[in-house]
DNA sequence: ACATCGATACCGACCGGTTGGTATCATTGC
DNA sequence: GCAATGATACCAACCGGTCGGTATCGATGT
């Protein structure tokens, strides 16, 4: 009973419970009762915070990427001074995350898009929207590695920057195939070698 | 009104219908009606066919696997001699067959383990079976190719063949947010970027 | 100091429609 | 005659969404 589930507000408290509930069993399967019911609070509340399910859908788009900016903002390998040890050290943390309950570091973007692309305009527009946010950042320091290390390379940044989110989305589909994050930890382990060998760095080790 | 949908047996007709509108709405949203109206039956068939939506569910996804194996087994660039020529031939077949309208080239396995891995045991088990069937057969070629041209490599050839997996399950994610295939052939542009680094092989324009 | 009042927050019973699933019946082929 | 096949009718449970109502609180007038 920490301050974060009783004492917030009661639309962030729907927020979070859509987030981790429709991670765990997909947006249409989940209904407007099991968030009210994890949130503590009844379809009253829900529906005057938001005018249906799918706006509900939207806001937790919006809110995990928030999320996501902040976990990532604040992680250590932010600090490092060359571009390439950023997005190398992204991509150690990226690994590192992947673990505990499978809903717990999947995304919510890949998971409502999958099933609510074509039935679902504005839900798919939310994703497409935050993926965006997420890769436009990465693209950052991946054009700033470029510059660096592989400034005539054929690649952009920006593609570059797509394939590491695709990799990942990736990566949680096969976790939840077979039922564990070790698999998702070998791609991120690909990955890197990938990257590495982009800019010319001897692969090294990291565990 | 081609043979295969006006007189195949209703079971394959609903099969089919399945694989469609599972793939356009996703396994939740989809409702038995659905199928049925799909595949020009009702329900009196489909529950004659079927115990139930989650055992159609996994006759679908062995329906869809069996349809990749043709696919894949049928492909010119199997009967290529050189085994890296066969995975970077598959490779390039998988870009190559990124078009048409997105619920037509993405993958049913991972639509479906996306959103009912959790709740639905019985699915997540046939979609972890049957993207292991491809896995395995993409897997026989990289080890072949590794046997001839990186025998001292690190990875695995199953880690190699599932990360080629992930990539292409990524690639439609991405594909489905952004609401176009381009974006996935890109993906599968590193992808087979990062095989031929991986074997020593220059990379090759193909387009 | 206190009564009044409108706005915001939240509750939970309820509604029409849809869901997965069942029971029953008509048709067909052997 | 009978088993397989598929159509039709139907059900109870559940769905998203509505609605009338209550509790709380800051602002206002006196």
């Amino acid at each position: 009973m920490n301050a974060a589930q009783t004492k917030a507000d009661a639309r962030t408290r729907l927020l979070d419970a859509a987030l981790h509930v429709i991670r765990a069993q997909g947006y249409a399967a989940t209904s407007v009762d099991d968030i009210c019911r994890t949130a503590g609070l009844t379809k009253g509340a829900f529906f005057h915070y938001f005018k249906s399910k799918e706006e509900l859908a939207v806001a937790a788009a919006a809110h995990f990427s928030e999320m996501a900016v902040r976990l990532f903002g604040e992680a250590p390998y932010r600090t490092l001074a060359d571009p390439l040890d950023r997005l190398l050290g992204y991509i150690d943390f990226r690994s590192a995350i992947l673990d505990g309950p499978i809903p717990e570091f999947t995304c919510l973007l890949g998971t409502m898009v999958q099933e609510a692309y074509d039935t679902h305009p504005a839900i798919q527009r939310a994703c497409d929207t935050y993926l965006g946010v997420n890769i436009a950042d990465v693209a950052k320091d991946v054009e700033a590695a470029k510059a660096v290390y592989a400034p005539t390379a054929e690649w952009g940044a920006e593609s570059l920057a797509a394939y590491t989110q695709a990799v990942l989305q990736g990566a949680f589909v096969l976790a939840k195939a077979k039922g564990g994050p070790e698999i998702a930890r070998e791609c991120v382990t690909h990955l890197r070698r990938y990257v590495e060998q982009l800019f010319d760095r001897p692969t090294s080790k990291r565990e």
